[in-house]
DNA sequence: GAGTTAATGTAATAATATAACAAAATTGGA
DNA sequence: TCCAATTTTGTTATATTATTACATTAACTC
């Protein structure tokens, strides 16, 4: 896992983030919208969308589309990512610059870490201009085990 | 899409391939695992497992725990891979060396073309390594436009 | 050939996601 | 301010993807 860090300031950072971005975008930054995000960050794990279902208590009307809806929201605005290989989703900690962007899944301790910008995205942009192929988008999603659950072990 | 090929071709190295990797481990290529390659080898796009359950006809009594037991053995043997951002499968083109490999899908013919092996697998272990990461596994899909369908549109 | 293991059949259901339409909230002008 | 347009949310239903659990059949071993 992370080092035992507050983690109060990571979800603050988000939301400040979110935001900051919803406002430049002149996007709505509903209390709905706004929920499920705390929710998605509630920890540094992936988190499946009936669990955030479960957990958006009475104050919303929560049925799967609302969900969904919400998810796909942040997800166009880059404040969360899909995880296709556990059909899950975690939250983004770069909002604005996660271009290329991969993660690195403990299946320990299932915390997620992101990694933008490397020159893994350079090795792909090559073999892909090789090809001749254009990504639009890419799914990179590598479960292992982290430093710190190799050393708890 | 891939040049005009003979498919067959493909077809029969495939069950050719898996026939002799069977063979070597001492596995049970039965009718219906060959049935289930057969089919996911109809062309080089990824297959569905309910697609795949449609076409399986009455020759096999299907339901979905029919389908989803064959690709699970197909996949464990590296026969087929599975697209997890499509909840698809592919047959594996070089199922004895697989190792790193990823997937470049085209949107716009539903081709998917395997790669394995380039300087990305290698990148992406140098990346593993500085972050103290262990891989076990990598999901690499790469979605966008492939060469041939560039220079048709 | 009997006992064991592996594979398949079958029914039920779990888990993930979307479609379609209604109602409410918000926004931006007249 | 009020209206119309748009966006967001509510609601019901259903589609899609996948697994559990247990029964039956086939294959392998001795």
């Amino acid at each position: 896992m992370l080092g035992s860090h507050e983690h109060a300031n990571c979800i603050e950072e988000a939301m400040d983030a979110a935001n900051r971005i919803c406002d430049e975008r002149g996007l709505r930054f509903t209390d709905l919208r706004r929920h499920v995000l705390e929710l998605v960050w509630a920890n540094h794990g992936s988190v499946k969308a009936y669990d955030l279902l479960e957990n958006l208590d009475s104050e919303f009307s929560a049925k799967p589309p609302t969900v969904y809806r919400a998810l796909e929201f942040l997800q166009e605005n880059g404040l969360v990512h899909k995880i296709s290989s556990l059909n899950a989703y975690v939250g983004c900690g770069h909002p604005l610059k996660h271009r290329d962007c991969f993660f690195l899944i403990c299946s320990d301790c299932n915390e997620v870490e992101e990694c933008c910008g490397s020159n893994v995205a350079e090795a792909l942009r090559d073999m892909a201009r090789r090809q001749g192929f254009v990504p639009h988008h890419t799914t990179l999603e590598i479960e292992g085990t982290c430093q710190a659950c190799q050393a708890a072990s």
